[in-house]
DNA sequence: AAATGATTTGCAATATTGTTGCAATATTTT
DNA sequence: AAAATATTGCAACAATATTGCAAATCATTT
């Protein structure tokens, strides 16, 4: 009820219904959102393009991070506390469960370092693990995949 | 002129014009492809479908594998001899430039492993670099971006 | 608390990207 | 070369993304 308010206001922005509504979502959540899953979520009802600019702004104020896909997806899932605008700090592993398709920040496995050839200067690096989750693997999985 | 045939003949895939035409973008290709670079690639003339379904094939039968971004897209790039239909071979770290946006497989590069908490269980994993590559920081840069 | 100015939102219009069915064409097999 | 099979292009449609602008909301000042 009133994390929301802390999160934008440290971020310098407005503290808006849809921003606050959409933060709930992110905070509800057991993984991470795609677009297509805050604009159909049944319990609300935001403009689309509100939901676009919402996005990017909080990616670029350090509220969410994105995560790659190989779907023409963008996932986005909450930051840590140490993010802050322009530069993000959560290079974790990010967990793609190919059953029930729910996405997990891996908060504590650290993305490993890897020498690159000369000549390559890494700025960031994201690794993403697809698998099977345990949920999906257990006596009684998911009736239905997510997404 | 001999290679790409080969490929598709040993992929057992109909020889055909597209496939041929598609092939060819990609070894003369200096990075990875967007569905969109070949669509709008000057010298070809191939339907948006036939490309879409193209891509899908070569990806189904291991002639190429793709690569998450974070954009709304998908990046396709060829496989090493290795990759076969169904399970590809190529966990190689791959490399974004922030600049010029061209993408690079780092084929000698080998994704490194990772322990995950228990419960996970992993089946394939990617890594994507983004910094600046060599072109974009020496005397003579590439005058403008690429995509 | 009301007024002011700045920011955000929703709508409409448009653009871009992705999917499907089907007939025409091209490729492979006989 | 003919038959069988697979691929292609077109058309129609669906879904996703972008932009400008007026109305509404929010922050700041009085
Ligand atoms: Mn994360
Ligand atoms: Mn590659
Ligand atoms: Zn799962
Ligand atoms: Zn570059």
């Amino acid at each position: 009820m009133l994390q929301q308010f802390e999160i934008l206001k440290k971020a310098g922005l407005s503290v808006t219904e849809s921003r606050k509504t959409i933060l709930d979502l992110f905070f509800a959540a057991q993984g991470a959102l795609a677009h297509a899953d805050i604009e159909k979520h049944s319990s609300i009802n935001i403009d689309r393009v509100t939901v676009y600019r919402t996005l990017q702004t909080f990616v670029e104020n350090g509220i969410i991070h994105q995560i790659p896909t190989t779907d023409n997806t963008i996932l986005y899932a909450l930051c840590k506390d140490s993010c802050e605008a322009g530069h993000h700090h959560d290079e974790h592993v990010h967990f793609i469960c190919v059953v029930c398709n729910k996405t997990n920040c891996l908060d504590d496995v650290m993305v490993p370092m890897v020498k690159l050839p000369n000549g390559f200067l890494p700025i960031q690096t994201a690794m993403i693990v697809k698998g099977t989750c345990i949920d999906c693997r257990s006596p009684h999985p998911q009736p239905f995949p997510q997404r």
